[in-house]
DNA sequence: CTGTGTGCAAACACTTTGCAGGTGT
DNA sequence: ACACCTGCAAAGTGTTTGCACACAG
């Protein structure tokens, strides 16, 4: 199983929770916020633990924090990045009409001229329209 | 004074609240928090009713959302943007060393080829790094 | 067995809503 | 005068913290 294999790599106990909430986002393959995924963990598991569990995660460079149209928090799994090592230059597309955020990895964000004085060290695109499942209904 | 007149044209009534809002804003420069908006109106201005004139503002499309390093809600006055026709092909910048977070407009997002059955209607990009006042240090 | 993780309770921050009274035009 | 704003109170949601117990390694 995926999920076990992944907290034996970062040395973290393989409990219940962690477990979950990971088999979660690698069955989900988008974003999901604190709330999306409480409500998919079993309901013994409090709430509390689940943000520390992703708290934990992000430390961990497991998952990472996606920008959303200002409000939610969400969270994606790294692709290639752990602890040290990030590289974060997504870009992120949100549907507006089912609300799903995805990570498009395979997209680059072009080079962009900065004024003067200004040094850039991490770059985030979020793009929102309308998503191929949705755009094919 | 710009905020009297920026309040007349959008026919709002000008209230205490309203023109010390406007005002912070035109004189910071910067996107700004709630939180920030409400340490430098007057103490006796409440708190509910800044988050009202916050929406207002959104409403008229006077000022918009900015996409922050997830959590913290900024807004940022409109540059050439009415009710209807919003131009929000922006580019922030977030200087992690002061934290503030302005909208460099001068600069385009270059196009982006998306997957097949995507549509993008708006683009954000939040370009984090060090600013040119703080690099100057 | 030991240290880390969990559940529960509680506190705190952020945001929204309802209502009665005040204010700009 | 009338509609629109505001202040206050309260509730809803999101997130963090402290502490005692449970559990994985």
């Amino acid at each position: 199983m995926e999920a076990l294999h992944l907290l034996k790599d970062l040395n973290l106990k393989s409990t219940s929770c962690r477990k979950e909430v990971l088999m979660i986002m690698l069955a989900k393959g988008h974003a999901l916020s604190h709330s999306e995924i409480e409500k998919d963990v079993n309901p013994s598991i409090d709430r509390v633990t689940v943000y520390r569990t992703l708290k934990t995660f992000l430390d961990k460079g497991l998952i990472h924090k996606v920008l959303d149209d200002a409000g939610v928090t969400k969270y994606a799994l790294c692709q290639g990045c752990r602890t040290d090592d990030h590289h974060h230059e997504h870009v992120h597309f949100k549907c507006s009409n089912c609300g799903q955020t995805i990570c498009l990895d395979e997209i680059d964000i072009p080079p962009i001229t900065l004024p003067a004085g200004f040094t850039s060290a991490e770059k985030n695109l979020l793009i929102q329209g309308v998503c191929d499942t949705c755009s094919a209904l």
